[in-house]
DNA sequence: TATGAATGAGAGTTCATTCAT
DNA sequence: TATGAATGAACTCTCATTCAT
């Protein structure tokens, strides 16, 4: 039993090794110039292992995507408990996925130009086999993309008065997508969560409808 | 003479043959995907040909961004020859930038992932080596990026008082310049210049201070 | 003692299993293209186990042979006992070993190539190093291959005037040997039997001779 | 003019070396065992250099296949345009086959493996692309296999009155093609043709209806 | 004895770049 | 200047085998 624990303990261990292996170096050099042997080297750990853990390069990628999904999805529904008002929500939703970001900032590109040139369908997301969180997987059938639970928030705001409605909620959408995206990137002095803050101020600035 | 303007015509040709086919299979397949062999053959040269204009795969992606940039920078001069509202100088100067990119689209993200990943470093743009535009060079000595060009804009808009204060122009700019990206991965069901347009009516109403 | 047995059966038990599996699984897909993975996922029991009754891939495969070889000698030893006409002790003894064949088509394509390449040197097979059957190993201290028994018959059939004389009975025995491989890959649509029946008449037919 | 015909020599003589080099390691080792850098090393040529004649390893084996197959059929229609006994063809075949088949041993068997697990279909040979022997292509526009020509060859003897008609044209048909593999296998110390031969022999004497 | 995670050599294949013509 | 055959480092992925538990 121990020994069945202990085993197991290792396995973790050089799953988690090889997964934060990735994404540090996803992070630093991007996913296409990190090769597989970089991942391995960097978790000190043989090639051959990366096999043992994960189907292919593509495959680890799908599993961090996913993980964020799951995290994303986790809070949106948290936040419909409490009933609040759509802005509110957009913000909340808005700076929990921002946090996520920041510490998986190579994902976002990933998933966008994964996503155009149709290497990595929506339909191909799947979480680990068999570890961790397996119990979950039940509870949470469904998993809704970025795109499904901002556009859903937006709509609500939109149908409640609250934000103006001569702009598709898509493109709203996708405004909040983008901003993830150049902050990621950005090159001003300032750190990641600030950059977003502002931009938050300037779309809210122009989407909420202001009541005289 | 005669002769050598057959031959100098010929050089360009070829070279106008080579950046074009590079243009449409970058935009078709994105820049890692397309092979120098695919260019070549779409351009109907040999593959050696390629290095006879280009010294290397990655120099053709600085090309097209230089020309970008040139003409960016031409409009630029030009509006700022009329004096007009920054608003308006603004909204020309995003709309133009908006349609060079329409039929350049791989050239953003490349750009952004070129400038993170320090591979495309803003000081490695240079013109070609000896080619055309050499004789242009001198009289366009310093050449301004998107960032320069939009920074310059708002940051007259604030001086003037036409655009709000407290965020930062860097942070306006980054947003300008995260519309195209977006827009040009968008899945939305619209054409790029109407999302692109949407977008900057949100933008500006959220930058634009109203006088009452 | 009790206890030993207990372990003593196991180990044959897995043993078993493995050999089964092995069989099962080099006669669906091949030699090459099973893995030891494979077979010890479908014998139910771990990777490593493999490595306590096999030394090697390749050594499963020689036990595999070693075992038919055993069970061909004893048919002929049987055979022998019971006087017959070469033709008769010829016609049981391929129809015998057909039926072996027919369960394991796998063994003879692979020995063949083993033997052609010299990776399976005759003088290499060997019987399990200490387990089952070591008991055995004295009662039959020279075994003999296919070739050497067909061979035997042969040459009896042709001393006594039964069978032709003017063809070697080396190039008679690699008919029969050769029945056996075309009929395991034959892409006709008739059972391996009905396939190797019509084949055996054919090749009797051209070596008996007819008393007139 | 010369220029061309200088490089178009050389690609011809490195492509020569090339199937040269597969074809000696082939018979030598056997295709699963030969890599493509042995083949490249022992042609004294870079590795990537075959991917510049074959499109993968398979592809240099249905190249070789399908040269025994133009061989093989030319011989047939020639031997067609002469009418003679069906016996008589049948044995001016197998001796033109016999003796192809000697030069290229290894061919058989991997016909056979290939044909077996899928992996090779018969639609999937094809000729070089482009290279020697295209003019011929035309007049030739049905390839026949081994078997469809053995068949048809015995079935008219069948036909004839010939050969006997209580066993398969098939299962006839398949004997002398695991004749081939047999003989190229051989221990025996004697001649592949010889071996060839004397087999030769057998099959006719039990094939052929002796007319009293 | 049983285990299976770890291993790494080695496979087939790609492609930016060179260079002799 | 134009060519394209030649190149080989680098990639992803496989799998027989080992060894600590």
């Amino acid at each position: 039993m121990a020994e069945i624990n202990r085993r197991e303990r290792k396995k973790i261990f050089s799953q988690k090794a090889i997964v934060e292996s990735a994404v540090k170096l996803f992070t630093q050099k991007g996913y296409q110039e990190t090769t597989v042997a970089d991942i391995m080297s960097e978790a000190d750990l043989g090639i051959g292992t990366f096999y043992n853990y994960f189907q292919s390069k593509e495959d680890i990628l799908k599993h961090l995507l996913f993980q964020i999904i799951v995290e994303t999805n986790d809070k949106f529904e948290e936040l419909q408990k409490e009933s609040r008002l759509a802005g509110e929500t957009l913000r909340e939703m808005f700076l929990f996925t921002a946090e996520i970001l920041d510490s998986k900032r190579f994902v976002l590109p990933l998933f966008l130009s994964a996503a155009h040139k149709g290497g990595l369908k929506e339909q191909g997301l799947e979480p680990l086999k068999d570890m961790s969180a397996t119990h979950k997987a039940d509870s949470m059938p469904k998993k809704m993309t970025f795109k499904h639970i901002f556009d859903q928030i937006i709509k609500a705001g939109q149908a409640s008065g609250e934000f103006r409605q001569d702009i598709p909620a898509e493109i709203i959408t996708e405004m909040f997508h983008s901003v993830f995206q150049a902050a990621s990137f950005s090159s001003i002095q300032i750190s990641f969560l600030a950059n977003i803050r502002y931009k938050l101020i300037l779309i809210m600035d122009g989407i909420i409808l202001k009541k005289e």
